[in-house]
DNA sequence: CTGCGTGCAAAAACTTTGCAACAAT
DNA sequence: ATTGTTGCAAAGTTTTTGCACGCAG
């Protein structure tokens, strides 16, 4: 999950030409918690970030965490994710491949897993109705293989 | 998009079944409630469906809304959806067959379609993880075909 | 009767924003 | 210098909850 090192050049170097085809400064909050986030794994509220953030440097605010998330989310180096508990998250769209989710309705197990096939369908199906696309999430939401079986033992 | 007389009754039997189930009553505000919301189409917020509840009894309470609307969706006779703006939308999920969403990231439309090929291969891949899929959601984010031309035409 | 359900308002949870001080270019 | 950025606190949104009263079974 973590970026590599050539990876996180590949980011920076994408952030950079971000940040200055549209005059944002760098400045040591918004590197700190670049930094931070994509040595992160998982999928990260705001709050994770920012717990994270405050062990390096305790004066760094949740608002400046919200607008530097805004930014990785607007530059497109980070997904903005929905997972219908009440918050959003956050996870690196660098360096890896792009992939889904299968959740745990039960203990909230997010499994991730990548498909070409159905990308391609998807892709397809696009194409069909004059889209052009840009990203897409898939989530199925179910029970995982240690819920089944709980489940089963309880009798429910 | 709207709910057939015959589905209708369906959606009755299902509710009724899970309300006895779990020692749930029915009130003049639920039956109100969902009869509207199962009449609607869209993608319908909370304060949509409150708004049309409130045509026909203005005193129901956003929180019955609320919590009606909380009953429909874990009873599994609607969705819960989340498109990146802060609320909470539901759809009906019976009497409809399940379809995915393309989503212009630029005037917002959203186009409904469905892909029989797409859910075999997920509930394959969820089979594959041991997971037990209840319900999932796709969505494609990108372009539609009229904000394309429009850009072009503005050069961008 | 016995609870579940409702309305109301308060509170919670999450996110955004105005503003004065501050820092990057 | 100029302009974007930060921290803070206040305000905005959306959703949940406690409680007293009301209504369904």
């Amino acid at each position: 999950m973590t970026v590599t090192a050539a990876q996180r050049e590949e980011l920076g170097r994408i952030l950079d030409r971000y940040m200055a085809e549209r005059g944002l400064k760098s400045t040591r909050q918004r590197s700190l918690i670049i930094d931070l986030f994509f040595g992160m794994h998982g999928h990260l509220s705001v709050e994770d970030v920012w717990s994270r953030v405050r062990q390096d440097d305790p004066r760094v605010s949740v608002a400046t965490v919200y607008r530097t998330m805004k930014l990785l989310s607007e530059s497109g180096l980070a997904h903005a994710r929905n997972f219908g508990d009440g918050q959003t998250r956050y996870e690196p769209a660098v360096g890896r491949e792009h992939h889904d989710h299968l959740i745990c309705t039960r203990c909230g197990a997010i499994i991730e897993f990548e498909n070409d096939q159905i990308e391609r369908m998807q892709d397809a199906v696009a194409r069909r109705h004059g889209f052009k696309v840009t990203s897409h999430k898939m989530e199925l939401y179910g029970l995982c293989k240690s819920c089944q079986k709980l489940l089963v033992e309880q009798g429910v």
